[in-house]
DNA sequence: TCTTGACTTAAACTTGACTTTAAGTATTAA
DNA sequence: TTAATACTTAAAGTCAAGTTTAAGTCAAGA
């Protein structure tokens, strides 16, 4: 089972001069050709470019991405190098949780000043006379104001 | 006590002219000036800028940043306003993380893989006759290949 | 055969958030 | 007074990752 390049783009969410792209880039040197030089992608292929998204998520750049489909190529002389470069990632990553994880306290505690404010009709609270969750109580100490 | 454009820029890791592409672009209403024009940056103007900071990277751009800090500037007939753009941060925080969490998943199972293979010497492993850690396994699960 | 969608190269354009440059003026601490 | 740093406007440049356009050719299913 094979899919045309509009067919594939349709099912993976991504335009088709994306994939033109990709493919130029050096990204999809796997993705087989009809006779007639026409893309046939296939479910290995489809994983191929999930895995080429996960990494661009990790904020990897298109040509290190290249890089590491290289190595692929090369064979079980590079398995070191992916490995190592699959741990960087993962140290990447790791960072990337903790600051979603920041945001996502700082953002709560944004609620919850205003979840409260509206509720006392404005802002001018002494919210330390207020009763709040402890994650909030945390968070606001490291506050100089209460904006 | 007050900073200067550059003493502030050293302080919090951003370039003096970043600052001042903010401030012309409205995000930065609350900074005083001396007398002679120049930025008198405080503690609570840091506090400003590291929610600007923060919501940028929730992923919102700099116009919007600006509407909610007019709001801000309005007064309290905004409030519901603004709860309201935190909620919807909020929303857009909760899946980054579990987008995050996703890659972690999928860069831990290619730090086993290639473990695995280098232990193995080569790629060509039989991965279904191995002991794997259960979220190994539930990963692999979804994988049509185990590239 | 026809029509749809594929292919190519090559370049130009887009986006957002800066960053740099220029060119001159003003402030301020020592 | 002087040196360091600040200020201004305005425009141009940068960056990555696409996206679009053009202009023509080719493939393949009905």
């Amino acid at each position: 089972m094979t899919y045309l390049i509009g067919q594939t783009a349709e099912k993976l969410g991504i335009n088709p001069s994306t994939l033109r792209y990709y493919d130029k880039e050096g990204l999809l040197p796997f993705v087989q050709r009809s006779e007639g030089g026409i893309r046939q992608f296939c479910d290995t292929d489809f994983e191929w470019i999930r895995l080429i998204e996960c990494l661009k998520s990790t904020g990897m750049p298109i040509k290190d991405i290249k890089q590491f489909i290289d190595w692929y190529i090369q064979g079980d002389s590079t398995l070191e190098k992916r490995r190592d470069m699959f741990y960087e990632r993962k140290t990447a990553v790791q960072k990337q949780l903790e600051e979603v994880k920041k945001t996502l306290e700082i953002i709560n505690y944004k609620c919850w000043y205003y979840d409260t404010a509206i509720i006392a009709k404005n802002e001018n609270i002494r919210t330390e006379d207020i009763e709040m969750p402890e994650e909030i109580r945390q968070y606001k100490k490291r506050l100089v104001t209460g904006i």
